[in-house]
DNA sequence: TTGCTCCTCACGTCACGTGAGGTGGC
DNA sequence: TTGCTCCTCACGTCACGTGAGGTGGC
């Protein structure tokens, strides 16, 4: 098995906070301001200085189209973040459950599977786990 | 069956700005700015006069509490509506879902549900349809 | 030393809320 | 007529972005 290359890890900490900023297209202060609303959060060196991910990269062009493109302040920035973290665990969860519903449908009706729906087991012979 | 009293549907436009600004603590200019901005469409009766529901008195409360409490503008305001609608749609596709797929697993280990997991069917006699 | 980093303070710009002012219809 | 409605314009306040200024460590 290949060994997983630390430099290609897009959580790794790795720029300082003038690349970061000009990676960004953004002022240094802005970036620091951010931090201080608590729009993101960089580690810190041992001397104290900031240092971004690829993560926190993608994360303040987020920013960056939220505030500019749709006129959000901060606060708004913030709180949309969440909500979107929740509307992808929720959708995770959807396909998650579609596919295990997916899977008992096959059980039910081998051969003839396209939407999940309810359908009446009566004349129906489940499959054999074994068999699959 | 009894008939649904009228005034008490909670989208029926009845309020009129003087009286919806006051149910919402706000001045009537904030409540016409708000519809500007699209954050909210009342209703208009045939003078071109606005009407509130109850519905939009909510979402005035909703919009005082992200904009005073949180501080959020309202282009934050506007987006956060829409994806708590989308949180919305997807929690009760959730619901829908988990209710389905404890169904099926009701079906397949009769008196023993606890959780929705993918179980071996091979031992299992389904539970017919007909004496649900 | 140079060029970065850290921080605070200040200022220009803009959005938001609200009031004034003038209009029109029940 | 009175009290509402409609609209636009203007102003005070505040958030945001950014620059200056002074500090400290590799």
């Amino acid at each position: 098995m290949a060994e997983r290359r630390e430099g290609a890890r897009p959580d790794r900490a790795v720029f300082v906070i003038s690349v970061a900023a000009e990676l960004a297209g953004m002022h240094p202060q802005t970036l620091r301001m951010y931090e201080r609303k608590g729009l993101l959060r960089p580690e810190r060196t041992s001397g104290n200085s900031r240092r971004y991910s690829e993560l926190d990269i993608e994360r303040l062009r987020l920013i960056q189209e939220l505030t500019q493109e749709a006129g959000v302040n901060l606060a708004g920035v913030k709180r949309i973040m969440e909500l979107q973290r929740e509307v992808d665990r929720l959708q995770a969860r959807v396909r998650e459950l579609e596919e295990r519903l997916q899977h008992r449908m096959a059980i039910a009706m081998p051969g003839r599977v396209e939407r999940t729906e309810i359908v009446p087991l009566r004349t129906l012979a489940p499959r054999p786990w074994s068999e699959r």
